[in-house]
DNA sequence: ATGGACCCTAGAGTGCACTCCAGGTCAAAT
DNA sequence: ATTTGACCTGGAGTGCACTCTAGGGTCCAT
């Protein structure tokens, strides 16, 4: 029989189980891969370690989750690993918010740079798909 | 003497030396290394290869910028060298202005995609520096 | 007690997009 | 005549972020 380790049988989101997530339960609900999961931890990423069962699987809880979105907001904004490593470092130094705002708004500024770039070569592609339109079918 | 072969000495940016531009100054003026340069030529990204001075260096005419700006509207929205390659392939091809069309709308949506996630990570990095300029300086 | 789904670790492998290197040519400047 | 700088080619190397593999464990249903 197949076990379900899934997210949720129902579409209930917010009841969580009190045993935690499998990784592959935590995979389908950060839509990360379980490899990549288990390498993020390998590079630090995860401050602190999501729990064992007692045969020594990972459990994830609802604070394990919010720190991988968390990781998630930096890498899908372009973030290098090494990056993310750095500041998720400065968690473990006391007073170092000043320095981790620094990063993120620093890390802001390359984000909305990235966005205009992006934009403004979306005006190019829009400009030549309509030239495509009307040679395609003129009229 | 350091003989200057790049873009230009003024700023009048609209008179195009006849001879056409170095490797060096199209690397200048597109963005590009020169190294990645010949490499998308090499990949079969660049159609109709620049022409040779007498010596058998290349020489970058405005056309040839052109096609390079246009390889590079897809590359920096992300479209991978294979799927610009075969795009690129259509211009071969007779009567494939649909296909290209298509590709390029295509491209189009999965940009906008990519566009919204960043903008939606974008304001959850917002949200955290606002909650550290509380923290950091409250008040 | 066996099969199978799921998990574990350490480490190797992959794909991508460059980027660099060695060894050579050429033209202009000294 | 030689040095210098920019260029050439073919091919090797790099960095990144995963992704996969081998070999093994645990748990549960048959």
């Amino acid at each position: 029989m197949l076990v379900d380790m899934s997210v949720a049988t129902t579409e209930r989101t917010d009841d969580f189980p009190a045993e935690g997530l499998s990784i592959s339960a935590a995979a389908q609900s950060t839509g990360l891969s379980i490899d990549t999961l288990r390498y993020y931890e390998r590079e630090g990423l995860i401050l602190r370690a999501p729990g064992r069962s007692a045969s020594g699987q990972r459990r994830y809880d609802e604070r394990d989750l919010a720190w991988i979105g968390t990781l998630l907001m930096l890498r899908k904004t372009g973030m290098p690993i090494r990056d993310i490593r750095a500041f998720v470092g400065l968690y473990l130094v006391d007073g170092s918010e000043p320095e981790r705002m620094a990063i993120l708004t620093a890390h802001r500024e390359r984000v909305l740079a990235d966005l205009r770039e992006v934009q403004d070569h979306l005006v190019a592609i829009d400009r030549k798909i309509s030239y495509y339109e009307k040679v395609v079918s003129p009229q």
